[in-house]
DNA sequence: GAGTGGTCTAGACCACGAC
DNA sequence: TCGTGGTCTAGACCACTCT
């Protein structure tokens, strides 16, 4: 009885106390993105516990979104949110079709400053760390339209700081997961309207006080941590989002 | 063997089969809405599958939100989206707080007329058929803050067109299921920005071409089947969404 | 053919909720 | 106390993927 009493006290079934520790054994880098992870049998073997309390424990990774299973082939460490998950607010028309690719990226500034309160303590830094802040344009044909301004927590982005932000690649995540070892795991976005002021619509290529949707991002890491703080701008009328209730 | 060929030749699992046969026996209205089902061992018996079979069926009609699982309670069918559902996208803030009450609604027009052949489509009715279409305004402290137009398929929504529009309620999704029988049970809901006319300006006391949020609604019920589509303008400026990504 | 995840069985016991 | 869903076991066999 005993074992079903410390089971309780650290409050959760025995599935979901494996799943913590197969969490933990990822974020430590025991198996790394993309990577697959033992085999079903071998890991309940070496827990001892039966193949349905590990496909259990399992499940509850998937749905979480840590691991990905293939049929067959094994069960995989998740590579994170792609780079271009922007793109599901918008639908960019431009003068040609198919006009649905990968926006291009060009970094407008790049500079290092003290964080602020809030940004403190959404990446749980202390008071006056350091966080580097980017303004960035995207592209489709040449053409301006989402503006970003991106704040970044040192020293986890310090390999960023260090560089030629000329020689970054189009999509940042994929980027942040080979330079600084980040993966994007999830993404709250809270949109909202707003209008341009005079730099942003500039930048744009719009007019001052054009409608624009305001897309305020928080993105965390396969920890959990918050890792990425983005304000993003785009033109309310190329707003289109599909959302299914229930 | 021939079991198995049988399976695949319906094209899925025994417990995808048997979360089919449930549902028909739900669609039948076997069990109607908030009642509970037998229980888990009853089901298995009845069909003859293992206790494991039926819970991974059971699980495939929750996660389609046909099912309620309450522990040491029992399965209840679902009692379908609530009729606030609209408001996730919006926060109205009125002159006091505590603004994020229940709508009142108020039908401006109710009128007959034959289906579009996008509502036919929609709707699976066969051209020419007749469609039941009102105007709503929805205020928050006296103050419109929603206009709707809602086009409903006959006859099902017969008892609707017969009734006095003065009479009915608030909120319509309820409504639909005691007067109609219909439970919306999942809606998808499409954003864009627009600009207000003067019919729609005057009615949400706003100015001509004040932008707003346009929502686009296809309403399903238990079946699956489309049985509303709805149009919702709301002021741009009172728009706010989250969204989460993976 | 070997190894992976997916399905299924026939039990046991636990935790929750109502009477 | 009883009936419900939730957890867990120790197997068996099927379906997919690669070599």
């Amino acid at each position: 009885m005993s074992t079903h009493v410390t089971d309780h006290a650290l409050g959760q079934s025995r599935y979901g106390k494996l799943a913590q520790a197969l969490r933990d054994r990822i974020l430590q880098g025991e198996w790394g993105p993309g990577e697959p992870i033992p085999a079903e049998s071998a890991l309940a073997q070496s827990y001892g516990v039966a193949l349905g309390t590990i496909r259990q424990a399992l499940a509850l990774l998937v749905e979480d979104g840590v691991l990905q299973r293939r049929h067959g082939k094994g069960t995989f460490v998740t590579t994170g949110v792609d780079g271009a998950s922007m793109m599901r607010f918008f639908r960019f028309r431009g003068p040609d079709e198919a006009s649905s690719r990968t926006p291009a990226s060009r970094i407008l500034s790049s500079r290092l400053r003290s964080a602020s309160v809030q940004e403190c303590h959404a990446f749980q830094l202390a008071p006056g760390a350091q966080v580097l802040q980017l303004e960035r344009l995207r592209s489709l044909n040449a053409e301006p339209c989402l503006l970003e301004s991106i704040v970044l927590p040192l020293p986890l982005f310090g390999p960023l700081a260090d560089s030629d932000s000329q020689t970054w690649d189009d999509l940042l995540y994929p980027m942040y997961q080979q330079r600084c070892g980040v993966v994007i795991q999830k993404t709250q976005d809270t949109l909202s309207f707003s209008q341009l002021n005079a730099t942003q619509a500039k930048r744009l290529k719009l007019a001052v006080a054009h409608p624009c949707v305001l897309v305020e991002r928080q993105a965390f890491d396969i920890a959990g941590r918050c890792v990425e703080l983005r304000t993003t701008r785009g033109d309310a009328y190329s707003f289109k989002y599909t959302a299914q209730v229930q």
